[in-house]
DNA sequence: AAAATGATCCTT
DNA sequence: AGGATCATTTTC
């Protein structure tokens, strides 16, 4: 069966909206080490200019957050800490600098290749959820870096689609994480995950 | 030019 | 609970 990726509509659309439907959808990155797949199980809204959590609160446009301002549907990449990369979904139209920050995922392919870039050998005792449950995690895992600014996630290297599975689940809303730093906007409830599903970050 | 900060992770 | 670690942003 081939892939059915998300198409501009659906980048189109409230990033709100966009936040929660992303769930149990696929990230796949077809790299030259080989192909990862992650269902995406945890999501967090980051509204633009008018969030205080956001990069690009009060429209604040740097080098860093230029491609946040440019059409949706592409790849925000930062580094976080000197030493680990955040993935993010541009949302809003041209102009509108708005994101959904994927927070963890659920393994289905690639598992050996997430190990070894992980450096985790065993994942049948303790470890066996600590693969891609955060946001550092999943990047680590499925080799989402800085050279991926800007990647159309409609073409083929690094995209979303469609699960090929049939999907039941519930969607929690909870407050997003580390963000207290923005006051007020640290009570809004922007982040979602499936309901019951082991490799949320954090419940 | 220098200081401060951080949408995290790991170890203690 | 605290430290790692440095690119990026903010301040001077």
């Amino acid at each position: 069966m081939e892939y059915r990726k998300l198409d501009r509509f659906f980048y189109e659309r409230d990033t709100e909206e966009i936040a929660k439907t992303l769930l149990g959808k696929d990230l796949v990155h077809d790299s030259s080490e080989g192909k990862t797949v992650g269902k995406i199980v945890e999501t967090e809204a980051y509204l633009g200019k008018d969030d205080p959590a956001a990069h690009t609160y009060e429209d604040t446009r740097t080098d860093r957050t230029e491609v946040m301002f440019g059409p949706p549907g592409h790849a925000y990449v930062y580094l976080i800490y000197g030493m680990y990369h955040c993935f993010n979904v541009v949302t809003g139209e041209e102009g509108e600098p708005e994101a959904v920050f994927i927070r963890a995922l659920e393994p289905i392919k690639g598992v050996k290749l997430m190990q070894k870039r992980r450096d985790i050998d065993d994942i049948s005792g303790s470890k066996r959820y600590d693969l891609t449950n955060g946001p550092g995690k999943l990047c680590m895992a499925m080799d989402i870096d800085k050279s991926l600014i800007g990647e159309d996630l409609r073409e083929d290297e690094l995209f979303i689609s469609e699960s090929k599975e049939d999907q039941d689940f519930q969607i929690e809303e909870a407050k997003r994480i580390n963000i207290d730093y923005a006051d007020e906007a640290a009570e809004w409830k922007l982040r979602y995950y499936i309901s019951e599903n082991p490799y949320v970050s954090e419940k």
